[in-house]
DNA sequence: CTCAGCAATGTTAACGTTAACATCGCACTC
DNA sequence: GAGTGCGATGTTAACGTTAACATTGCTGAG
């Protein structure tokens, strides 16, 4: 900065000043020193500039895993978003969930001068762990609306609003006995989904059928879930599956017992991710809007960071039609 | 740090002494400071540090869009490796692979002090923007073989060996005209996969049936591309389809004309997505290995960060046999 | 007993930036 | 034509850390 003041022939300050508050640099001024920052090929320390100003430009995103379809997307979305409001992302993987492991990663944050950290939690051991931390920094939760946050901030997805949408629009084919195989338990996202199933037969006066719970997200664990229908009395008119991965070791599961989807049982998945419009049958499901999330979620953060108050922010997911249900036979 | 000096009763050196070299300082004082920092609950400050020794521990990941499978996962992969190295990961996500827009995140980057760059570059737009960058920090390309690397560093997955062994285990079944629906020939994976499709046709003495081009890599593109073949004099005995989702649109497309996998037609894809064993039927395809490539790339980076240089490193990719090939009837 | 040598600690300056304040010169008012 | 106000620019200090050098006091060799 002082090589272009030198070569511009002013003051490093009117070079700070071409950078922070062009308008009050004479525009001849400017121009010249714009010229030697070009020709110099100045760039702007942003470690001096964060350890003068206290401010980085950077978020942080603490994520788990690395493969689930909803943190990842969420993740990528608020990168998305964060961009979007000039803040570069910082991002951080937890694989384990204890709340040392996640307290390191939020101190490497904060050492980092980090402005602002959202976290992804969909298991309680998380939102825990995050929950504990001294809020040196404002924080934002990413999950689904259970979570007993208490002064915490939180946005996510209404997943109780999805899994209703998805319940009633079994119950609008004219299905009777709607069954649900849940996601592990230990993921809101997988209670909040029960909760809605139940609440949508509830409205109806149905009765809830036994609910199988899955092992883990995908295919596979959807399909060992499965097993456990054909040893029950009688099978469902219809099934509610927590996710699409689920949704199809289900279908996978029901073709090999000679049953077709949507034929003799219909089955709504949840997520629409990428291949569902082509699975066989195309998976009717509901469509969780990650983009909406996640900017809400960072302006909720931004919200925080400027000492606004601002009420839980849950976005409602939407059910994509498509054929793996129909109207009661 | 000036305060946990004050406190503990010696200069703020000795405070600094203790973070950068506890062997210097005498157990006695390092252990009263340490106290102090504790009471106090120091957080040194990195920016401060970093303005001092010019590193940041920041290591940047330029990653394009943020749905397609590969450079997702390979993001994914990357955080993984550096988080074990002690490197914190920023992300930036261009969404459009103009020139000025990757230079101006690289010049994002490097004004935040990041120690070294990977960009991942699936389409030549992106190769070439980053190739054009004045390298005032180090820089490692991840992409596939084909790219005319100049002196860039390069690592990624063997993309030509991967379609190979796909080729190679459908001629191994028997089948004798297998054609290829290829992703979106701007990007070097499809490109790769082409010429491994043909190479091991040529080396089996095949010829190569008419190549059908994806608009996309989406079970959609899929779907559309089979579409052609129907139009076809004749059709093939096998078809090795560009990415999975291509794959399950193909799949689904035989369907509807009466075509059943593998009996009239095997199929094998390419990445192993999580549901690709829960297709109908469960695929067959060639797995990346992504973690493995992941971690080969930061290697590479910091390699090149201490002035080594380094032959380009492709990982294998591996094929996993299922359901959807069978010996030719 | 003296002083070299060394371990432990302290002092000073610098990294590159921005905030606060100081200065300069010019246009405009009365 | 002197004084006021303001726009443009310069000067100084500080952010929190580490490197380089300086100091202190003690041990042990001669």
């Amino acid at each position: 900065m002082v090589d272009v003041a030198k070569h511009a022939g002013v003051s490093h300050q009117s070079v700070s000043r071409v950078l922070n508050a062009p308008e009050t640099v004479h525009p001849d001024t400017r121009e010249r020193i714009e010229r030697s920052m070009a020709t110099l090929g100045y760039r702007r320390n942003s470690q001096a500039r964060a350890l003068k100003t206290q401010s980085t430009g950077l978020i942080g995103v603490v994520s788990p895993g690395d493969t689930d379809f909803g943190p990842t997307r969420m993740t990528w979305a608020i990168e998305n978003a964060a961009r979007q409001r000039g803040y570069a992302t910082a991002l951080s993987v937890v694989r384990d969930q204890r709340a040392a492991t996640v307290d390191s990663t939020l101190d490497f944050f904060l050492s980092h001068g980090i402005e602002g950290i959202v976290v992804i939690t969909p298991v309680p051991a998380l939102a825990e762990a995050a929950k504990q931390l001294s809020t040196r920094v404002p924080l934002v939760l990413v999950t689904s609306g259970l979570w007993p946050a208490g002064n915490m901030n939180v946005a996510g997805i209404d997943q109780e609003l999805g899994a209703r949408r998805a319940t009633q629009h079994l119950i609008d084919c004219g299905h009777r006995s709607i069954a649900h195989i849940a996601g592990p338990m230990d993921w809101f996202d997988a209670r909040g989904r029960v909760v809605g199933w139940r609440q949508a037969l509830a409205v109806a006066d149905l009765s809830a059928p036994r609910m199988i719970r899955a092992s883990g997200w995908t295919a596979e664990a959807g399909y060992e879930a499965a097993q456990q229908l054909f040893s029950l009395p009688a099978l469902p008119d219809a099934i509610f599956a927590s996710n699409d991965f689920i949704a199809l070791g289900l279908i996978r599961a029901l073709a090999e017992h000679g049953l077709s989807v949507p034929g003799d049982i219909s089955v709504v998945g949840f997520d629409d991710v990428d291949a569902a419009g082509y699975f066989s049958p195309p998976l009717t499901t509901v469509r969780q809007p990650f983009e909406e999330a996640g900017r809400a979620a960072l302006e909720l953060l931004l919200d925080v960071s400027d000492g606004l108050t601002h009420v839980p922010n849950f976005i409602s997911p939407e059910l994509v039609e498509r054929g793996s249900t129909a109207l009661r036979g």
